[in-house]
DNA sequence: GTCGATGTTATCAA
DNA sequence: TTTGATAACATCGA
């Protein structure tokens, strides 16, 4: 579910409603995906000032008042909400913290893909999932994107979605970034050349800028802010989930595969595969 | 009831 | 090196 405009409209909820609170207490309904494990999160988090809120790519990070960091992925389904006290608590809710201000942080996740870990700050960044992550989308160079595209030979749509080269897209914003730039999703990214890797580079920005603008994009139930609220670029998209739709810009019927593991859509005419 | 698909990604085979 | 299949899991719609 959550790209990088969902997670930053996470963090940026997160800051205004979350820090600058004190847990005190932590509640584990689910010890799954916990590490080092629910007991710790909780032993942990307990009596603790919430200081900062951050995120780099699709991976978000609580800060405390004593060093430590609780870094997290939402992958599929995860939610962060703060409730306050007494509004029932829904199904698939796997942590709770209550803060000092009278409300809940609820951690949900139907799925169960995502995970929390709790780490002292300073090696928040030596955790194995950060080792192979790229910059992040909104702090690369432009230089840097091109430098990176250059050299491969992998097909930009599994290169977009692949966190090592540049980290935070996902199956919505590379098809929004790719009908935009007007390239095949299957182009290999070596063989762009200078004026279309910049043109990419600029439309991943553009489409990152306007989602977050909008609070994200909200597709059926799953993603909703911290305060709840459904994001609005979903009335944005101009392609994914259009599949045999007609093209906005050409009016050609709109193509959808398997690419790179993913359902794909692309237009055949404005993204020719050349 | 069944099948396929869903905003993610780690792992393994080819 | 890169791709594809598979797995983790629950839910929804056809």
């Amino acid at each position: 579910m959550p790209e990088l405009p969902e997670v930053e409209t996470v963090v940026a909820g997160l800051r205004r409603e979350a820090v600058g609170r004190w847990i005190e207490s932590v509640e584990i309904l689910r010890d799954q995906h916990l590490h080092p494990s629910g007991a710790a999160l909780a032993e942990g988090l307990t009596g603790r000032l919430l200081t900062d809120a951050r995120r780099w790519g699709k991976i978000w990070m609580l800060d405390t008042d004593d060093g430590q960091t609780v870094v997290g992925h939402l992958r599929m389904s995860g939610q962060l909400r703060v409730h306050p006290l007494d509004e029932p608590r829904r199904d698939h809710v796997h942590l709770v913290a209550t803060l000092s201000d009278g409300h809940e942080l609820r951690w949900r996740d139907v799925r169960r893909f995502g995970w929390m870990h709790l780490v002292p700050t300073a090696e928040a960044l030596d955790l194995p999932v950060f080792a192979n992550l790229g910059p992040d989308a909104l702090a690369m160079a432009e230089d840097e994107f091109v430098a990176a595209l250059r050299g491969s030979r992998r097909g930009l749509k599994a290169l977009l979605l692949g966190q090592d080269v540049i980290a935070g897209l996902g199956n919505i914003y590379v098809d929004e970034a790719l009908f935009r730039s007007r390239l095949h999703p299957r182009l290999a990214g070596g063989r762009l050349g200078l004026a279309r890797a910049r043109r990419l580079y600029g439309e991943i920005r553009a489409v990152l800028d306007e989602a977050i603008a909008a609070r994200g994009t909200s597709i059926s139930q799953s993603y909703r802010g911290v305060d709840g609220r459904r994001g609005a670029y979903q009335e944005q998209l101009q392609i994914y989930g259009r599949g045999g739709q007609a093209c906005l810009v050409c009016g050609r019927e709109l193509l959808s595969a398997q690419v790179a593991g993913r359902t794909t859509v692309w237009c055949p005419g404005c993204q020719p595969r050349r």
